[in-house]
DNA sequence: TTAAAACAATACTTTTTTGTACGGATTTGG
DNA sequence: CCAAATCCGTACAAAAAAGTATTGTTTTAA
């Protein structure tokens, strides 16, 4: 389980132009330094988030790139969406199948199915929830409120398998 | 965000020895029979788990495989880590870069590490409580059982965020 | 003893992902 | 107008992941 490196940094030059001021623009050149990649890898990324209009451009030569809404108003959900090569829709997990058989063998009795599924809620709440803001806090702040969430969850957790038991 | 081949296939296989009783085993031909995966990838798979321990070898004409421990036993985490080639380490994490820059631009302010960790945090939790047995359940039960905690993440999470803001 | 069935391990091929290169289009400013 | 700086887009190269092939070892059973 992991995040492709698309994902991570095209997040990153997302956070970037997340702390412009109203009006300004970062150009690729300024984000590619900024991140320590090269600005044809950096060029790569805005376009996907252009296409997915997230992010706005102005060509020419003193061009750039910002973001299209409030910081506030752009989800990691919205930035992973953009930047992922193909989106499996739910209903599509089965039919990606790389085995041998023409159906899926695994249609009727899925047993791992429920475990994606609900892997993936857990995942799509946790990015449809936080913002690219939330990103441009303080280190501290935002790891406070993300163990806080993180603490909350395994103890609510714990409850919910006691009662279960 | 997404889950390497390995590690889905893997599991799978490892879900399929769950079931068995006390002393049977499965052939890595039965399988690869039920998951309609190829022998050969089914054998590079058990390879991994045995060499963690999780799972245990007959060889010879009658050979096959079983889990070590009980299903109860063994999590998914257990599985994945058996499966998924090299463990970035936590403090690993700003080391793995692909950037031009000898150190770590981010090093001093990475906006994306709280992000990181808390979603780490979030999965490991989840694969760490989720065991073999839970996905041996039918469909139905597991499902109810997962959507529960989901929903009760997100409620305490909407919460939190309400204290917060 | 020998053949068959199965695990063990590594090497190899194919596909996907990652990252770079380059030529074209657009705007600024001299 | 022309040069420089920038976005735009595709094509290409390198690396990693996915999946297959092959050869060897172990055990069963005729």
């Amino acid at each position: 389980m992991n995040v492709s490196a698309l994902e991570e940094y095209g997040l990153r030059c997302a956070v970037q132009l997340a702390s412009l001021a109203e009006g300004e623009t970062l150009s690729a050149p300024e984000i590619a330094e900024r991140e320590g990649l090269s600005i044809e890898y950096v060029s790569k990324f805005m376009l996907l988030l252009k296409r997915a209009s997230l992010v706005r451009t102005v060509r020419g030569m003193k061009g750039g790139f910002a973001l299209t809404r409030l910081p506030e108003e752009i989800s990691l959900k919205d930035v992973f969406d953009a930047l992922s090569n193909k989106r499996k829709a739910q209903d599509e997990f089965c039919k990606s199948f790389a085995g041998k058989s023409e159906t899926c063998v695994r249609s009727s009795a899925c047993t791992i199915r429920p475990f994606w599924e609900i892997l993936s809620l857990y995942v799509e709440e946790f990015t449809t929830k936080m913002t690219l803001r939330d990103l441009i806090q303080s280190e501290q702040v935002t790891l406070n409120k993300t163990r806080n969430i993180a603490q909350a969850n395994v103890e609510q957790y714990r409850k919910l398998k006691e009662m279960n038991a």
